[in-house]
DNA sequence: AGGCGCTTGTGAAGACGTGCACAAATCGCG
DNA sequence: CGCGATTTGTGCACGTCTTCACAAGCGCCT
């Protein structure tokens, strides 16, 4: 599941302080799930906690990091290094959690050649090149949205299978090939809409007829994480 | 819902490649979504097309806008200008889309008085004076884990109700309080993952009986955006 | 005016995820 | 060795989301 990597950050941290076993509500407690469904997940993972006692931190790490398919460090291809680009580049989070910058890429003959934290920036068109030296496995695209489908069709054309999509665009890909898409101003615009409908209903506390309320209440529900606490 | 802001990015581009009317089906295709599901998602808004034409471009635009609470640009206050919070001080997409960027602010003191496209690094204590001259409706946190519950406090203590984390941690907020978290090095091992499980499937093609298989063959059909096209 | 093609809006069915509640299992202690 | 405390693993029910399929409605053409 996608819980999976928050479950395993909250047992690395749990690691870190000393723990050697977890009960299934503190590990959930930890990554702000519910405890059955944290233990639903782990249960489809083969069973590696014991009654009576938890999860052994270490051997879950393990199991999960295996799953996930972290034993091998893979590398990733970062395309586009404008002001995202960039951050990403030096975001030591990558390293730190399983992943190799392996090269980064641009089209501006401008940026070509500048070094990034240690990497030489190439031009997007030396990227089968760099493929065949080095085994890419998964592609970042944080160009602007007008060159991202073709930034997706090159690293297709070079084997990429799995691509993270920051260009505010839908790609279109070959069945095979996975695509997640983070788009930071969608995630704001999500902010605004519950910042509107909290105001909605402070505004009007007792009417509850229009539409668009009987929508805000709806959508409440699908929160994420709200008001775990106190 | 969450898929409303990929609705108004697909209009925006149609109404600049001059459309006037998109039928269910061309909307879909756009944002990547099934056309039974986005007129689902249309009608809850109250109905606003036409059978046998379809849907007016300007005036969905509109709509949507106004649900999401676009109407009024909202004041954004970033906290944390290292790597990640850099790039995002600098991205255009926020202002482009309806959100402002008021204020900058960290906790090291060497930051302190830079500027950044156009705006001074303050320090995080300055936030309740900046908060009193300007309405802050979204905080975004872009600082190191270890710091991020603290501005998440200080943030809720000015009476910033929704709060998009870019901190690999989770966030314990009083009720009423929105967190949306965005975790870069998950998406990452969510893609993984994938490879992980691709891989799998064509080395051991025919052999389906372990747990993990099993596991990845469930998962396989949760996939957001996969093999759209050709 | 009438019919035809196209598109929206929605009812119903199915898949899916979630959470409760409890049985099974393990450890520690007397 | 037995008992109680504790915790996992899971059957079951519920609510939500998704998808299909089709009736209702609209415009255009004759």
């Amino acid at each position: 599941m996608a819980r999976l990597p928050e479950y395993l950050r909250a047992l690395h941290n749990l690691a870190e302080t000393g723990h050697e076993t977890v009960s299934s509500e503190g590990l959930a407690n930890a990554a702000g799930v519910n405890s059955a469904k944290l233990r639903k997940d782990l249960s489809q993972l083969g069973s590696y906690g014991t009654r009576g006692v938890g999860y052994d931190v270490g051997l879950l790490i393990d199991q999960i990091e295996y799953v996930l398919g972290l034993t091998q460090r893979r590398a990733v291809a970062l395309v586009g290094v404008g002001n995202l680009g960039h951050a990403l580049a030096g975001y030591d989070g990558f390293a730190s959690r399983g992943f190799r910058i392996a090269a980064l890429f641009d089209a501006d003959q401008e940026r070509v050649g500048e070094e990034i934290s240690g990497l030489v920036v190439r031009h997007v068109d030396e990227l089968p090149r760099v493929a065949a030296e080095e085994s890419i496995a998964i592609g970042v695209i944080a160009t602007p949205a007008a060159a991202a489908q073709r930034v997706a069709d090159q690293l297709v054309a070079v084997g990429v299978t799995s691509i993270l999509n920051f260009a505010p665009c839908v790609l279109t890909v070959p069945e095979g090939v996975d695509v997640r898409k983070v788009d930071l101003a969608i995630e704001l615009q999500i902010l605004s809409f519950h910042e509107h409908r909290k105001a909605s209903l402070t505004a009007l506390p007792a009417t509850g007829g229009s539409a668009l309320t009987a929508l805000s209440g709806g959508l409440a529900v699908s929160e994420g994480q709200e008001a775990i606490g106190t």
